[in-house]
RNA sequence: GGCGCGGUGGUAGAGUGGUUAUGCAGCGGAUUGCAAAUCCGUGAACAGCGGUUCGAAUCCGCUCCGCGCCUCCA
């Protein structure tokens, strides 16, 4: 089984061929830093962290590039509203990010440029696609010119004269054509704004991924990735962008795109105020959960996220670590992950399928407890990006609010308590010291080599 | 209006032109002082209507329903 992927650019499955088999390049787009990551910013950065191991594991050398947006009028917004600098705004959202990432365990790009320290490289590729005659300036815009891209619209498939038809915005009067987009704006006193042949301004939106992605993987690429409402316009623009300034036909080969995430059934939105960040998820949930719970179903269907279904995903998690935490004596094979599981990843990431193979896996654990059967699961699960933390501390602190309220002490003692009475044959003493436990949240598990506990 | 996606058992969610998905929940059993964990067994589905086919939930068409995008939202 060859990998493939799902390419939005031709809407089919397609067997991946890298251009470069020795250096397998990605670019996802990653976050505008104004405020807190909510839980459908975290879905892409898991699937492509998935896709990024997996890929490591066929390919000697990936390179994997997400930028930070740390440039663009919500931190704008922002900033006038707080009177804070964007760059204290943007230094503090993206350490916000990195940290609630992390708790996904969802690793760093081997590439993070940010916007603010690449605008000499958009200011060139603006220059190039004026010189080329894409673009061109006008009061005190650059624009570039849509009608001047005979192949615009290929990867959303739309016809420009339609959508015009049935646009709800009003075109700027300094457009020539009303599909145009900004490359560059103009910024007053008041705004944010860097010197450029066209004065002191800002860059447009798609720019910056088009540079960016030029200077660190070349003209032509890979894998392009991001959220499925990039497709149009950020992702044609950038096609555009790129194609024009570098005179090439192909900007990158494969287009993967995550579906968003509703939740409760609603589409998630601040005025219905159904929006979690991840950072307030933390508190009650493992990372780790969040993470397991999001690749429970293929990542291009839309995703309803549901408290409940978080609590399972938990308490899945609960499963495996059980048997892990059982047979912690049992040292695991350092071997691959089998076929039938990573064929399943190989084909366009199907993680259902690859978590179910998973459970497969833990039965098998569970019947014949081996460092064979221990291997297999925790070579997979490797890939998935999960079962990796210490066993006794997903049991004993799930998540940051328990590490503070949780005696081990006073419940090995009351563990122990508790043995002696069952010794004694008082069940009745024996049951109501675990029922005390399980009031303060605490789980008993006596199994052969002694009794454990968990938090529920 | 334009473009696109999807409707699978109680629930989440894969897959396949004819053969058990898997998890959770349910039911029965083993084990346990009782539990928990684990193991064994078990019922239950493919929106509707046509068509192609020896055979379709799987391919095609239509209908109904839900959803997304359409200039700065992952």
């Amino acid at each position: 089984m060859t990998l493939h992927i799902y390419n939005t650019l031709t809407r089919e499955k397609e067997v991946f061929k890298p251009i470069n088999p020795e250096n397998v390049g990605m670019y996802v787009c990653g976050p505008t830093v104004y405020d807190f990551a909510h839980i459908g910013n975290a879905r892409p950065v898991i699937v492509f962290d998935v896709l990024y191991r997996l890929l490591k594991t066929l390919y000697p050398k990936v390179t994997y590039v997400r930028n930070i947006t740390d440039v663009d009028d919500k931190i704008n917004a922002k900033a006038r509203e707080t009177g804070e600098d964007i760059r204290t705004i943007t230094e503090r959202t993206a350490a916000m990010f990195h940290q609630d990432m992390a708790a996904l365990n969802a690793g760093n790009p081997d590439i993070e440029p940010r916007a603010t320290e690449h605008i000499a490289e958009m200011i060139d590729m603006i220059e190039r696609l004026i010189e080329n005659g894409n673009a061109y300036e006008a009061d005190g815009h650059v624009l570039f010119n849509v009608p001047s891209m005979p192949n615009y619209g290929a990867l959303s498939r739309r016809n420009m004269d339609d959508m015009i038809a049935g646009a709800r915005v009003e075109v700027a009067s300094y457009k020539k054509d009303p599909a145009d987009f900004v490359l560059w704006k103009p910024s007053d006193e008041d705004t944010p704004g860097w010197d450029s042949p066209w004065g002191r301004g800002r860059p447009g939106w798609h720019i910056e991924c088009s540079a960016m992605s030029r200077k660190y993987l070349g003209d032509t690429f890979d894998i392009h990735g991001g959220g499925h409402d990039l497709v149009f316009p950020h992702h044609e623009n950038e096609i555009a962008q790129s194609c024009c300034a570098n005179k090439t036909d192909k900007y990158a080969t494969y287009w993967m795109h995550n579906g968003h995430l509703m939740v409760e059934g609603e589409k998630m939105s601040k005025s219905l105020g159904n929006f979690f960040t991840v950072h307030e998820l933390l508190e009650e949930v493992p990372g780790e959960a969040l993470r397991f719970y999001m690749l429970s179903a293929q990542y291009r269907s839309p995703f309803d996220f549901t408290k409940e279904g978080v609590r399972e995903a938990k308490a899945t998690l609960d499963r495996f670590y059980t048997a892990l935490r059982q047979h912690a004596d049992i040292e695991a094979d350092d071997v691959a992950a089998p076929d039938h599981f990573v064929a399943a990843l190989k084909d366009d990431l199907n993680t259902p399928l690859a978590i179910s193979i998973l459970h497969e896996l833990l039965s098998a654990f569970n019947k014949a407890p081996s460092p064979q059967t221990k291997g297999h699961l925790l070579a997979c699960a490797d890939i998935l990006g999960i079962l990796q933390q210490d066993v006794e501390g997903w049991f004993t602190q799930n998540t940051a609010a328990d590490a503070t309220e949780v005696d081990a002490d006073q419940i090995m003692g009351m563990i122990e308590e508790r043995k002696n009475a069952k010794a004694n044959k008082d069940f009745a003493t024996a049951d109501k010291i675990r029922d005390d436990l399980d009031a303060m949240g605490i789980v008993l598990e006596d199994g052969p080599g002694g009794t454990t506990w968990k938090l529920k």
